[in-house]
DNA sequence: TGAATTACAGACCGTCGGTCGGTATGGTAG
DNA sequence: CTACCATACCGACCGACGGTCTGTAATTCA
């Protein structure tokens, strides 16, 4: 094979971009080097050029995850006429509208990361993400025990709690889209609504706030996504996701 | 290698016990198949015999753990003579009780299973509990529903809750079991007594219930746990798992 | 321009999970 | 007791895997 050079920034781009393709559909563990490297069109001496292990491969797509996961908040952190309240808010639905938005590619990325086979890749994102985000919620509650809205005794517990309701809720509509019939879909975006309900009180209770303050959706968030979604995969069948 | 006959049943538990003890020790990707068969003395052909597969033993492990883990519990669901809360508190302080009697070995097969190694094995097991102790957990919090002890819309939602607090909880142990310094630990207990505190107020609101009514462990008792811990492998310092 | 460094190529290696043809064993029917 | 058969077990073998190594083409800089 002749001897092709890039920048070796872009070549390392291109790795985690043909890896990320490969993992989510295929799995972590089903996807080989070889596959990856093949698909790179990159010999196996290049690849350990630039990751020391597989391993290492996974690390760095998580971790490019993690931080384009934080990018699509900054606005929310930085945005300073945004009481605590508020921003917690803001955090806890962003997904959901960059999910709207950006529908057709952000879904099928999302709903492949929670196929079993990418229990390992998906665990190392959320590690990555979780020490990232933990900071920022905490010091958004600290904020909001200082000026009396909130009122807890444990504000990096309550981050913990907060992130782990986000990935309950995210393991929900999992199983949610699993589901294959249109009966069951509507039955599984009736128990995902009531479920975000639940978490919503939840965490106004801990957070000592009057029912009703916090805000994850607005009813009926949930069925706009999901048949969204469905609309999407209605024309053709589970599209390559390209990165 | 001379060829051993034993009771079929014998030799599945047999190869089960060493899979558990290699796939703790070791994770369950890094111990080997060879590893599993050469530990438990049987050929290739006797474990394909037993086993479609390395996942299937892993499967089968995993279910092990969980008939085991709801065995420890059956005494408090029988019982006819709790109400909702005691049966629910009973279900939360259960394993502490069990830990502080076994404490030895049923601590070791606890660090072990959180080592980052043993992710899989982890999930399996955990998927496999879950799916055993979410239809109890429902049933008790429909009854006290039904007899006005608890307040909710959304049994399936708080039981799984409950079991998010459970496993949270364990990621905290966890956290607290790899630091090494006695001030590390003594920061850890702190933090994690604090965390127990914030679940039981959680699960009180979520619950509609007075502050107090649920008790995961009584105060002090995580230093009762994690001191037992320590006495238990002061003698050797931190064997190196041979790898 | 030439030496050193970087970016790549691909043959090769040990080990892995899994397969397969074969053999010893225990129970059972004649 | 014997013939037979299903079951329990053995171990050589296989392709594919992650990872290593030697070597070479391109780039950089003195």
């Amino acid at each position: 094979m002749p001897r092709v050079i890039k920048h070796p920034e872009f070549r390392r781009e291109e790795l985690l971009d043909h890896a990320q393709t490969l993992f989510l559909t295929q799995g972590y563990d089903k996807a080989s080097l070889n596959d990856v490297i093949a698909s790179a069109g990159v010999s196996k001496g290049a690849f350990y050029h630039y990751f020391p292990s597989k391993e290492a491969l996974l690390e760095a797509l998580a971790d490019r995850f993690a931080r384009q996961a934080l990018a699509g908040v900054q606005d929310i952190i930085d945005d300073p006429g945004l009481d605590p309240l508020d921003r917690l808010n803001g955090l806890l639905s962003q997904s959901r509208r960059a999910k709207i938005e950006t529908a057709p590619e952000a879904w099928t990325l999302f709903e492949t990361m929670f196929r079993p086979e990418n229990l390992v890749l998906f665990h190392r994102i959320n590690l990555a993400a979780s020490a990232s985000f933990s900071p920022l919620l905490v010091k958004i509650i600290r904020q909001g025990i200082e000026d009396t809205t909130f009122r807890t005794f444990d504000p990096e517990g309550v981050a913990d709690i907060v992130m782990q309701f986000g990935m309950a809720t995210h393991d929900v509509v999992a199983k949610a889209i699993a589901g294959g019939s249109d009966a069951d879909m509507e039955i599984a975006i009736e128990a995902l609504e009531k479920r975000v309900r639940l978490y919503e009180i939840a965490l106004d209770r801990i957070l000592g706030l009057p029912d009703g303050s916090i805000r994850i959706g607005e009813p009926g968030y949930v069925r706009t996504v999901m048949t969204a979604r469905q609309r999407k995969s209605a024309g053709k069948a589970l599209a390559k996701p390209d990165i």
